[in-house]
RNA sequence: GGGCCUGUAGCUCAGCCGGUUAGAGCGUUCCUCUGAUAAGGGAGAGGCCGUUGGUUCGAGUCCAACCAGGCCCA
């Protein structure tokens, strides 16, 4: 037997489980690395740089998503013969594996952490990271990707290793041998050459390459630390950049806001015509954050804002803006004065907290009293249109008190407790003082009132607590000036002093799917802030700051070297580990500006860091230049985009750029968009919409994923779940495996083996796909096997112009058309051809062509599905074949030669099956089920050329619509009528505005006699406008519609009118075939094989016994009788009554002998 | 407030340069076909193509404003 046996029923995830075990079993892997290796020098290379995953958590179906597509286009150049590096990447420092770390160690805050000790901290840190790298690994491998994977097992023994001793020497082996070293230096050393694998970004030249990248913004003066109002997490002690309040780091909550009085104290000269300041007289204020009214030291008015003077009810008169009258002021009042918020300028009033000796002290420093001050950005949509401002506690109030040279206060210290000077607040915690702080106002007279107000407030994207805004000193790197004026304009001077710029020359360098990527790039790019790298936390990059307590001088050290260099003391404690806290804090160096001895800043790295170095560090840029020469730029990467405009494609653009001067990091950018949950919503655990890897790949399977994910929009966010899923397999999969498991059924049955489509490994890497030597003697049977080989022909060019340009979308559409054309055109028109039971030419040209057609077919599918094809090459390929590549994901792309293909052919066979469809319409329409034989059906199309065509194919077509004969005619008006309508495309641009007159003529005008003149090859004259105007065959478009009684159906130019008359002998067919079909269902309720034989009993009168006397032959034929007998037969297997035509008729079969 | 994306059938989505009567899949009702098929085929029901203006002989498509949802920034 040629082939294995295949069932009709095949359990996906299974069969992906064997697939996987015989990659291994085969090194397929490492087997496709050496081919490429090969090639190379012949095809070339293809570099992509995998954006790390945070190695954190288990991978979701989100991540699949993407990594479906990495899979995808480094396995469809892989199969172009080009060279990769295949390598993998993990993010693993950073604030996400501190939190994590902390909750498994039920650690609440940062001082634990430091009693726990920040050695053992830090090893924490990387086990956990090893341990998820670990999962990752396993689940990627699961869903088919092909890299070069580290042994989970050994990534796990090294996490082990770390807890028991991370100073123990061992011995590891390599790509090229051994390596020896402490666990911790092994760990350092994940993804180097001398390790190979996927990258660490913790690894040390990770890390040192960081430090060279900083050092050479600090050599252009870029660094510098700042002082600055920043959201801040109370309870990670750390700042958030502006980088990382992200999506679901604004979230709806509902605060208590409260409306304070601050009463008038002045009213300068000139300010206001009554300068008198009345007995309580206030200004309304009114906010969100009552903790920050501590820090009070202004409030601010929109300069042309209207504002109202208003006398209260409760004695008060207030001042707030015309338009928030409505919604702040509560009981009666009357407005006694109007005026414009420039009027206010320059007031001054008491604070509501002026009594605190921080407030004191600041603004007897400053000389300063609460003032009035304009502001443009203040509204009277919300709030009382005066905004009070506390520059210690906001970032645009930080901003006006740099431009109106106020005092700051800054209330809280890195656990959001307040600091010294605040009296009774001091040691409280600013998320908690809301009550007290009320309570106090009401005490002093100033609280109007509170409100419950909702809004859209920041959160730890990483833990979740709100927010607070502190005044904190960071590091940051200047990211240039955005000059004002068009970029064009911009002289390589000014562009050499600003990064900013120059990232913009590398994104235009780049093309970017989808399109609007470059422009929300550029947004980005055209408004970001300067770069916060610092962050007071404990494991991640160690920045080389070292800053001079004495003079005041920083310097930046740019590689382990330099520190060594320059170390006066603590070297010999960091010797020997990675560059991370607690040891690298140990190494002092001189100040290069007074020489006093210097301390690193305790400070760790933006995380975004880590992940932008890549295109640098794990293309060796340090050692190998030439190396990463050839590497850089990327061909492709790819991302989700939400999110990573600002944070990996930014920093990854950012880094890269400095470093390889000027020249971006990657040609081609792929982004896709955000994963939903089948109903639409985030995928969240406690909304029980969320379903995690590892149970959609053994429910729904690896290839039912990706073919998912690969069909999907990428700009457009994906729905995921197991309806879609259940859908994606039965549209695609099923089909695929059901004309496998066809052929293979039919070979072994037939004992057929592929005799000139056995090729060998390099004819593959050419096939032009017409290597199908043997021929049918049946012309029409030749023309079906040439159009399904031209139909594959085509949809080679198509799948690989589309993963070309990476649209995957496009190339599954493509292919799954051609799935359809093979499944529900080729092999249903030919079945015939196999069942027979000669082997004649005609039967081998149909198998050689199935299997040859399917052989490629699975090879253009190869990067989306890799396990079916696998299994399915494995089978009909490298099975029967030993010269054959090993894997089908050895195998060359099928290609093919756009010039030579037959487009006469397949625009004849698209024309069939047009006419096939109308055909059964048509009969449809008049209630005649296709199993009736009918006498004639007449089939009109317009042009010469298709009726030619036509005709060709009237045999295949008079047995899909089941008539005697098929009549090719030029007109079939005397079943239709015409209608016609004005092809607008043309007449259009030829008549303008006329064209309506013209249409309107041509809608008064006899259908017929249009389409009889035009149809003759005849111009037709129309009176338009006074004018007779010509109108060309072209201009008219002629249609045909049923008449009443009349089995007609018509769509583009195509009309088929079945003859619906039926005369005794078409009856009795048509009851002979519904007796077949009867027989045949009985054999199979029977269990009897396709090839056993029968004899046939039955008990009928009438039309349908002269059916069994007529047609005999052809019953016993089909159903594989070797006997019919009127009456009854002993011992039948099956009997049954079966309704044909009127009457019922008696059946019984048993096992011929 | 600014930038980007999306609004088409119950659901998921196509609709190319503006051009005939706006399509497909799923679901649904009915019919049909079937010795590869978990399938296939046909028909029906189901649409102010988010709203309003504009450009045009003609707008789902182009322009403007607005509305709603999503993402990003402030």
């Amino acid at each position: 037997m040629p082939f294995k046996d295949v069932s009709n029923k095949v359990d996906f995830v299974q069969l992906e489980q064997e697939i996987l075990q015989f990659w291994q079993e085969t090194d397929a892997f490492n087997e496709l690395r050496r081919l490429r290796a090969q090639t190379e020098a012949k095809y070339g290379i293809f570099s992509f740089i995998d954006g790390p995953i945070t190695a954190n958590n288990p991978m979701g179906v989100h991540h699949a998503w993407g990594r479906t597509y990495k899979d995808l286009y480094q396995r469809y150049q892989a199969m172009l013969g080009k060279n990769q590096r295949w390598q993998n990447g993990f993010d693993c420092q950073g604030l996400w594996v501190e939190v994590n770390v902390e909750k498994r160690l039920g650690f609440n805050s940062k001082r634990e952490i430091e009693k726990y000790g920040l050695d053992r901290f830090t090893a924490e840190c990387k086990r956990q990271v090893l341990h998820f790298a670990a999962i990752q690994t396993e689940q990627t491998k699961r869903l088919g990707n092909w890299m070069d994977w580290n042994d989970p097992d050994e990534l796990r023994h090294l996490r082990d290793l770390l807890e028991d001793d991370p100073m123990q020497v061992i011995t590891v082996t390599g790509p090229h041998g051994p390596v020896t070293g402490t666990v911790e230096q092994i760990v350092g050393q994940l993804g180097m050459p001398q390790l190979g694998g996927s990258y660490f970004t913790f690894s040390d030249e990770n890390n040192y390459q960081i430090w060279a990248f900083l050092r050479k913004c600090f050599d252009k003066g870029w660094m510098y630390k700042g002082r600055d109002v920043m959201p801040w997490c109370a309870r990670c002690g750390t700042g958030i950049s502006q980088h990382e309040i992200v999506t679901e780091g604004y979230q709806e909550v509902t605060h208590d806001s409260v409306f304070v009085r601050f009463p008038l104290t002045s009213k300068p000269e000139g300010s206001q015509k009554t300068l008198r300041v009345l007995e309580n007289e206030a200004l309304l204020v009114w906010t969100t954050t009552p903790w920050t009214l501590t820090s009070n030291v202004a409030a601010a008015v929109g300069p042309e804002l209207d504002y109202v003077q208003v006398r209260h009810e409760d004695g008060w008169t207030y001042y707030l803006a015309e338009a928030a009258l409505k919604n702040t002021l509560i009981g009666h009042y009357e407005v006694v004065g109007k005026l414009k918020g420039t009027e206010m300028l320059g007031w001054t009033y008491t604070g509501p907290f002026d009594e605190l000796p921080a407030a004191q002290q600041a603004f007897a420093e400053a000389g300063y009293t609460h003032r009035v001050i304009a502001w443009k950005e203040v509204g009277a949509e919300e709030g009382t249109g005066i905004v009070h401002i506390a520059p210690g506690c906001g970032a645009e109030d930080f901003e006006l008190s740099k431009e109106n040279n106020l005092p700051v206060i800054a209330p809280i210290d890195e656990n959001g407790i307040y600091i010294g000077g605040f009296d009774w607040l001091t040691g409280q915690s600013a998320h908690d003082v809301a009550e007290a702080i009320f309570e106090n106002l009401r005490e002093k007279g100033v609280y109007y009132r509170k409100q419950r107000y909702a809004h859209r407030y920041p959160h730890c994207w990483r833990c979740g607590s709100e927010l607070v805004y502190r005044l904190v000193d960071e590091w940051f790197i200047s990211m240039g000036k955005l000059y004002d004026k068009p970029r064009e304009e911009v002289t390589p001077e000014e562009k050499a002093r600003s990064l900013r710029y120059q990232i913009m020359d590398a994104v235009d360098q780049a093309k970017w799917y989808p399109a609007f990527g470059y422009d929300r790039e550029m947004d980005w790019l055209r408004n970001m802030h300067d770069w916060m790298i610092s962050k007071k936390r404990y494991y991640g990059l160690a920045l080389p700051i070292f800053e001079c307590t004495e003079c005041g001088h920083f310097h930046v050290v740019g590689s382990k070297d330099e520190l060594e260099e320059r170390a006066v003391a603590g070297w010999e404690q960091f010797e020997g580990h990675t560059p991370h806290r607690p040891y690298i804090d140990a190494v002092k160096i001189a100040c290069p500006g007074c020489g006093g001895e210097v301390e690193r800043i305790k400070d760790v790295g933006n995380p975004w860091l880590d992940a932008g170095i890549v295109g640098i560090s794990t293309l060796h840029y340090n050692e190998d230049r030439e190396y990463w020469q050839k590497w850089y730029p990327a061909d492709w990467i790819s991302e989700s985009f939400p999110g990573q405009f600002r944070n990996w494609f930014y920093s990854l653009l950012a880094q890269s750029t400095l470093m390889a001067d000027g020249i971006g990091p990657f040609k081609t950018l792929f982004g896709y968009s955000t994963l939903m949950a089948e109903d639409g919503r985030a995928m969240h655990k406690s909304w029980g919409n969320m379903i995690e890897f590892n149970e959609a790949a053994d429910k729904m399977g690896a290839d039912t994923m990706r073919w998912l994910y690969a069909s999907s929009k990428p700009e457009q966010n994906l729905r995921f779940g197991f309806h879609v899923g259940d859908e994606t397999r039965r549209r695609f999969l099923i089909p695929l495996w059901n004309v496998y498991s066809f052929l293979v059924s039919y070979a072994n049955l037939d004992k057929w083996q592929p005799g000139s489509e056995r090729v060998s490994s390099e004819q593959l890497a050419v096939s032009d796909g017409r290597s199908v030597r043997e021929q049918s003697p049946v012309a029409a049977n030749t023309q079906m096997d040439q159009w399904i080989v031209e139909r594959l022909h085509e949809t080679a060019l198509a799948v690989r112009a589309a993963l070309d340009v990476y649209d995957a979308e496009k190339a599954t559409q493509v292919l799954e058309a051609y799935l359809d054309d093979l499944s529900n055109w080729y092999v249903r028109r030919s079945r015939r051809r196999f069942w027979k039971s000669e082997a004649d030419a005609d039967k081998n040209a149909a198998y050689a062509t199935l299997y040859h057609v399917l052989v490629e077919f699975i090879k253009l599918c190869a990067p989306f599905v890799p396990f079916v094809t696998e299994a399915i090459y494995q089978n009909l390929v490298a099975g029967v074949n030993p010269d054959a590549p090993r894997s089908v994901h050895h195998t060359f792309y099928p290609q093919a030669d756009a010039a030579s293909l037959d487009q006469r052919l397949l625009a004849k066979m698209r024309l069939a099956i047009t006419a096939a469809s109308l055909g059964r319409a048509a009969r449809a329409s008049e209630d005649l089920k296709l199993r009736q034989p009918l006498a004639k059906a007449r089939v009109n199309v317009a042009s010469q050329q298709e009726q030619d065509d036509l005709l060709e194919l009237a045999d295949v077509l008079a047995e899909e619509i089941n008539v005697k004969e098929i009549e090719v005619v030029s007109e079939v008006g005397e079943l239709v009528n015409y209608k016609v309508l004005p092809n607008n495309r043309t007449l259009g641009p030829k008549f303008g505005p006329l064209f309506p007159q013209v249409r309107q003529a041509l809608e008064a005008m006899n259908p017929a006699d249009v389409a009889r003149t035009l149809q003759a090859g005849q111009t037709l004259q129309v009176e338009a406008g006074g004018q007779m105007v010509a109108l060309a065959a072209e201009d008219v478009i002629v249609q045909t519609e049923s008449r009443g009684g009349t089995a007609v159906a018509s769509d583009k130019g195509v009309t088929v009118a079945v003859d619906t008359a039926i005369t005794p002998e078409l009856l009795q067919e048509g009851y002979a075939r519904d007796i077949i079909r009867h027989v045949n269902e009985m054999r199979k309720k029977a269990g009897l094989e396709i090839s056993d034989r029968i004899e046939l009993a039955y008990g009928a009168t009438g039309d349908v016994a002269a059916t069994f006397a007529h047609f005999g032959d052809l019953i016993a034929q089909e159903t594989l009788a070797t006997a019919l007998v009127a009456g009854r037969l002993e011992n039948t297997l099956y009997d049954t009554a079966v309704s044909v035509g009127n009457q019922e008729v008696r059946l019984a079969l048993r096992k011929a002998g």
